[in-house]
DNA sequence: TCCCAGGGGCATC
DNA sequence: GATGCCCATGGG
């Protein structure tokens, strides 16, 4: 018998829009959308498992596919970290509601929640193979990566994959992870960065404690690698930050340029005079801007030519 | 051929 | 502090 656990879901959670970003038309090693549930590989306290996380109407089915999770609590709060589920967004979408370029984004996503990357390590290794190269071609990456140097796990049919841990990847040679298709300032990072994640210079408790965002900020640029953007989607993406923005991201740029005509270049103080009406919520405002470049699944991104 | 992708480091002034 | 260049590859 397999261990199945119930969260409530939350009034304004759709679990089907964290289901369209889970899956988009991307090919993300990190889980597998299968149906109306996802598929996820991770290892806690050094053993490995899979869970499955579906949707009976009014809660969410965790079921313990294979492997054993013990730790309750743990399981808990990676899903709530995951899924933003103990957060009540609708001080949100009064802001939407006071902007009439942006208020679609509430009628059109009702109901979306930020899918963060609660897996630290696996978040900046992300960040940094991202930078500068189309999706597409940085989900390649990644995969190839996992694939190589993660722990497998094998459940019917499928494959799955643990994000490596830092011992795996620290005592790499540049060339190495050069051969996965990233630049060698890339592969440099990565290296130190899991680094700096074994010798334990860098953690998530470490970060977390800092008192504001302001200081996760300019703690997270000290380490090589991680400039503006990156340490603004980290705290996005990994500490549940509600001001976190990535100026300078392009899919930001582009949403605006979409929504409200705001040029995509050289276009700083416009972007942040959006962003000042939406003190606390910045964050998800980002998140919906992003949402808003893509319709459904299997279909191209809507970017307008200049 | 050129420019852009969910950038960042570095040299130079 | 701002500016320009480099990195590597794929797509338009």
């Amino acid at each position: 018998m397999s261990q199945k656990y119930f969260i409530p879901k939350p009034s304004n959670f759709s679990f089907d829009e964290t289901l369209w970003f889970l899956d988009r038309d991307l090919d993300d090693v990190s889980h597998t959308v299968i149906g109306r549930t996802v598929h996820k590989a991770f290892r806690h306290k050094g053993k490995s498992c899979l869970i499955e996380i579906g949707d009976n109407g009014t809660d969410l089915v965790i079921t313990v596919l294979k492997g054993k999770m013990e730790d309750q609590d743990f399981l808990f709060q990676y899903i709530n970290e995951w899924f933003d589920l103990d957060r009540d967004i609708r001080p949100f979408y009064k802001l939407l509601r006071s902007d009439k370029d942006l208020a679609i984004l509430e009628k059109k996503y009702k109901g979306l929640r930020i899918v963060g990357i609660p897996d630290f390590f696996e978040l900046l290794c992300w960040c940094v193979i991202g930078q500068q190269i189309n999706l597409d071609f940085a989900y390649t990456i990644k995969r190839r990566l996992v694939e190589r140097f993660g722990e497998k796990l094998r459940f019917g049919q499928r494959e799955y994959h643990v994000f490596p841990e830092p011992k795996d990847i620290m005592n790499l040679e540049v060339e190495e992870l050069k051969a996965f298709q990233m630049t060698g300032k890339k592969a440099e990072y990565l290296i130190g960065i899991a680094g700096l994640f074994y010798s334990g210079q860098l953690s998530k408790e470490k970060i977390s404690t800092l008192p504001s965002e302001e200081e996760m900020l300019s703690e997270l640029m000290k380490v090589r690698g991680i400039g503006e953007w990156t340490a603004n989607y980290t705290i996005m993406k990994g500490f549940r930050a509600m001001n976190g923005v990535p100026y300078g991201d392009s899919g930001v740029n582009n949403a605006l340029f979409n929504l409200k005509g705001i040029p995509k270049k050289n276009n700083r103080a416009e972007v942040e005079a959006v962003f000042q009406k939406f003190e606390g919520w910045k964050t998800y405002l980002v998140f919906y801007l992003w949402r808003s470049l893509r319709n459904q699944v299997g279909l191209a991104p809507r970017m307008p030519k200049d």
